[in-house]
RNA sequence: GCCCUCGUAGCUCAGUUGGAUAGAGCGACCCCCUCCUAAGGGGUAGGCCACAGGUUCGACUCCUGUCGAGGGCACCA
């Protein structure tokens, strides 16, 4: 059991099966390619790893599994690790490493600390993580939130992992929705101004746009706006308001604790150019014709009218339809932008792109990566992570968000009321693909029914138990003086196992882009610990195994500790 | 009509990318604090893994179809 380094050991045996996989094949004339992989077997009398390679070879050696396992373990060179190996079931290889470790383990723990499940990252392949990107025509509500703290949390993840990651944000700061926005600012200024007006559908509602005009009003004179022509008020409240709506969502970023490397905004795209320039080189390429659309099916479009328009030659590149780059008015698509952007990022160095889109935009990846392939050649460009909606309910009764109704939940609410290790925690128990239940009421309730405050709890009364000992007088003994292999029992190698894997199932998560898989590990980790709790006294009992137990107590926190970091949720010291 | 995601215990979800007896929490029922934090531990009951075929030594997992839920389908973002 050394394999605390991120499953060295695991490699070295799949290694030495490997060769003796190979040797049974030389003399099997039409042989195929076997390649032996190790599980983690989920019953422990089927030792610490099983190889199910003599199942797939049996055919081809018209033998069966069994005896195919015996003559791979007759010609298996073991490295010195293995303890000793069974056959068992319909053939698979079980083998069971030596005990004794389990110090190794420990102190390799706590000596490395923060970084127990780390690799170094300083030479990593550079990754660029888009996230979030909520549209700045008003606050982020608690949808926006899942994506935040999966993409935050995923993050972190890679940057343990070896890659560098450079976190971003869109800012969609152009188009028509911002001429809503600064229309809607500009009546709600009129209207405290004792200007009478009517405000139409059309207009955003919410109480934050009025917030928004008084400010913009405290700065600057009413009459100067007055004064503009419409296109140039429109322009300017519009950017005043952007900013306004900007400010509010990094500081509700902030209240969760999220950062970025980077805020990018796709106006800026326009005024330098670069998107006209991509229209540009895509024309030079060929790949722009003028035709007609087919009108949508299934979707009722009252204004379809058949048009000519400037088409990308998508389908290409493995789109369905090809893609308008122009409005009718000449002026460019958000798609013309978005992919311009993603072009920005390439020649920025980011061969690796990945996005975390809302699950409304599933319809959207195709049309993107087949742009970026007919840009830059590269296949599945960016990598697209879709989140799944969030369904908000109150005491389980479906609670209808709109932004146009001004009857959604702001994630700075749902913070405020949950507290941010609830809200990132809760957001992390489930895979991306499946829909959110969010209860308002149960996400409250300080009980077992909300996971964070059991794997909290864990790492608290691990601290307790520590500052007992401290407080007994007990001095805690380093970890190369332990004699770690008094740990014995059920509780405690079980415990040991569950850190074991700690670097493993990391690895894992961040190949996958799974980090809902840290939490899914941190509550088994939890309960392992909470057994091992009940069942084994630590202090009071005979001092080398005293000495034991708290080592491993300690090896323990640290885990959860680097666990919950990873997610960005604290881990107390007292609860 | 087409595309994407999902369907596992009464409820909410895991299931290590095809392995051995499908697991947790909540809810139900029953135990455990003179003892380091009971925000905890132990146990019982609860399953045709939506359904039907197929692929193979082996399928909750892969393929096809059906049913059901959600999302999407030009000139919005």
């Amino acid at each position: 059991m050394v394999d605390y380094d991120g499953g060295f050991v695991k490699q070295a045996l799949e290694m030495a099966l490997q060769c003796a996989v190979e040797t049974l094949l030389q003399d099997v004339p039409d042989a195929k390619q076997v390649s032996v992989k190790l599980s983690r077997p989920k019953i422990k009398e089927h030792g610490d790893y099983a190889a199910n390679v003599a199942m797939p070879l049996a055919a081809m050696l018209k033998k069966s599994p069994r005896q195919v396992a015996e003559l791979l373990l007759q010609t298996v060179q073991w490295p010195e690790q293995v303890e000793k190996t069974d056959i068992a079931g319909p053939g698979f290889i079980n083998i069971i490493l030596k005990v004794g470790g389990e110090t190794d383990i420990l102190k390799a723990i706590l000596s490395q600390g923060v970084a127990y499940g780390c690799v170094d990252n300083s030479q990593g392949a550079p990754v660029n993580l888009e996230f979030v990107s909520a549209n700045p025509t008003g606050p982020m509500h608690v949808g926006h939130g899942r994506g935040a703290v999966v993409g935050d949390a995923l993050a972190n993840l890679l940057n343990a992992r070896g890659y560098q990651v450079h976190k971003e944000y869109y800012i969609n700061d152009a188009g028509t929705q911002i001429g809503v926005l600064a229309n809607s600012v500009w009546l709600r200024m009129q209207e405290l101004q004792g200007i009478a007006s009517s405000f139409p559908d059309s207009a955003y509602p919410g109480d934050y746009i009025i917030e928004i005009a008084k400010e913009i009003l405290t700065g600057k004179d009413f009459d100067s706006f007055k004064a503009m022509d419409e296109a140039s008020r429109i322009n300017e409240i519009g950017a005043l308001a952007v900013a306004a709506n900007m400010a509010m969502i990094r500081s509700d970023l902030n209240d969760v604790g999220i950062t970025f490397d980077q805020y990018f905004s796709e106006k800026t795209l326009h005024e330098s150019g670069k998107v006209e320039q991509l229209i540009e080189t895509l024309e030079n390429d060929g790949l722009i014709y003028t035709g007609t659309l087919p009108p949508p099916k299934g979707k009722e479009v009252s204004d379809y009218k058949p048009m000519q328009q400037r088409l990308f030659r998508t389908t290409d590149f493995g789109d369905d339809v090809d893609r308008p780059l122009q409005k009718q008015d000449g002026t460019a698509t958000y798609f013309a932008a978005d992919i311009a952007y993603h072009d920005d990022k390439y020649h920025r160095g980011f061969k690796h792109m990945i996005d975390i889109w809302g699950a409304d935009h599933g319809g959207y990846i195709k049309r993107v990566q087949s742009a970026m392939k007919a840009l830059t050649g590269l296949e599945k460009q960016p990598e697209v992570l879709l989140v799944q909606m969030v369904n908000l309910t109150r005491d389980g009764v479906p609670f209808k968000m709109s932004k146009r109704a001004g009857t959604f939940v702001t994630l700075s609410e749902v913070v405020e009321e949950v507290g941010k290790d609830a809200v990132r925690f809760n957001f992390m128990t489930r895979r991306i693909e499946s829909q959110f239940d969010f209860d308002l009421e149960a996400a409250k309730q300080k009980d077992a029914e909300n996971p964070v405050y059991y794997v909290q709890y864990a790492h608290a009364r691990i601290c307790a138990v520590l500052r007992k000992a401290e407080e007994e007088g007990i001095s805690l003994q380093d970890a190369e003086a332990v004699n770690a292999s008094l740990l014995s029992s059920d509780e405690a190698q079980k415990l040991i196992k569950m850190l074991l894997s700690y670097p493993e199932m990391l690895d894992t998560a961040a190949q996958r882009r799974e980090p809902y898989r840290i939490a899914t590990y941190i509550m088994q980790l939890a309960a392992a610990f909470h057994s091992f709790y009940h069942h084994n006294r630590v202090i009071g009992v005979e001092e080398e195994l005293m000495q034991a137990r708290l080592l491993l107590l300690r090896a323990t926190a640290q885990v959860i500790k680097n666990a919950l970091g990873l997610l960005g949720v604290s881990a107390p010291k007292a609860m």
